[in-house]
DNA sequence: CTTCATTTTCAAAATATTCTGAAATCTGTT
DNA sequence: AACAGATTTCAGAATATTTTGAAAATGAAG
């Protein structure tokens, strides 16, 4: 019953720089609809590199065993952490990817997931909407057809550009494609 | 003093393909903080096609007046649409960007500017925190020695890849950089 | 300077989201 | 089966965001 292993007294300039990448990483979040405690269990994680328990990210963060509950199930589901078992240990440990860009990776394919592919599929479905009343032939003069017209184009135009996006990103989420080649391409442009 | 030039009946269909383009940008929007309101305003400014004044706007899409003007006022700001004035009326009409390439670039230069570059700015400020902690020469042997050293190094590769993120942003802002190049390349490597 | 149409502002109300905490559930042990 | 530690659940509370609406400001015209 050895409550606690190993005190471990915490450098005050690591433990600043712990929770100003916690802060920093929860205005991340913010901006990008990610509930605050979400973000930071995550930074909190990824930050310590190395596995914790519900207590102790309840305890470095100050949220209750509820919401750390529901956050750690969440950011699993999404797949940027992991549950581990530390043998000796009844607790479950809670571990985050570490290599960035599979994190990036895994954000992408998620949202393109619940984001990108229902908004194609409702863009498609709007734009079906109006495919029969095309101007078949009978072009010009009648002005609600011109009306049809055009804003079928508009839909079109971005109907383009969503498939775009949705192609890029199956680019980028693909294991083998590495985004950094992308950069560096880029990057060559740049010159 | 002519009220109403043209009543204008619109074709049913066409009005339900508006309606369903205003609600799925809308949701769209809510998956990127950006309120419903905002989202709704500006697709149905794209979708019209045409300029439209506070009152059609408010009345298309049963929101108030206040809500109207900051809405507006906040779209004109971020650049995605303008203000231009019809002769002969005194109220001020809104028009939206109808080039969807363009429109991405200047909301990717603002939440470039609003997000990726504060992000930025604090990554580099939490990583100064603990460069002069570097284990300069007494390697190995010290445990908090290591802590900080792989603390530090998750720092780093955060930076690196937000930096990268800061480039490709500018690469696709760029108003020569086309991004349908970008995507192209992308495309030659998928066979 | 006054009027009137229009737009903006902002405090309060409505709405939506996130968090809490204690009860319920689960799970391995005796 | 009963227990005990650990985890999950979820209704309600706390927060945060968005919208409203009416008063104030603006500004063009007389």
């Amino acid at each position: 019953m050895a409550k606690r292993p190993k005190p471990a007294p915490t450098d005050p300039t690591l433990q600043e720089a712990r929770e100003r990448f916690v802060a920093l990483w929860s205005q991340m979040g913010s901006n990008w609809g990610v509930p605050r405690s979400m973000a930071e269990v995550h930074a909190l994680l990824y930050i310590m590199g190395r596995p914790m328990n519900t207590d102790e990210v309840m305890e470095q963060l100050h949220i209750s065993r509820g919401s750390a509950s529901m956050t750690l199930r969440s950011l699993v589901e999404w797949g940027i952490i992991s549950r581990v078992h530390m043998r000796g240990d009844r607790k479950e440990y809670f571990q985050a990817e570490q290599d960035v860009w599979k994190l990036f990776r895994v954000i992408l394919r998620e949202r393109k997931k619940r984001e990108v592919d229902p908004l194609l599929e409702s863009l498609r479905a709007c734009r079906e909407l109006t495919a029969d009343k095309e101007p078949s032939r009978s072009r010009k003069i009648d002005p609600a057809a011109a009306e049809i017209e055009s804003h079928n184009a508009r839909v079109d135009t971005m109907l383009e550009f969503v498939s775009m996006i949705d192609l890029i990103s199956r680019q980028l989420i693909n294991p083998s494609g590495e985004g950094l080649d992308i950069a560096a391409k880029l990057l060559d442009r740049a010159s």
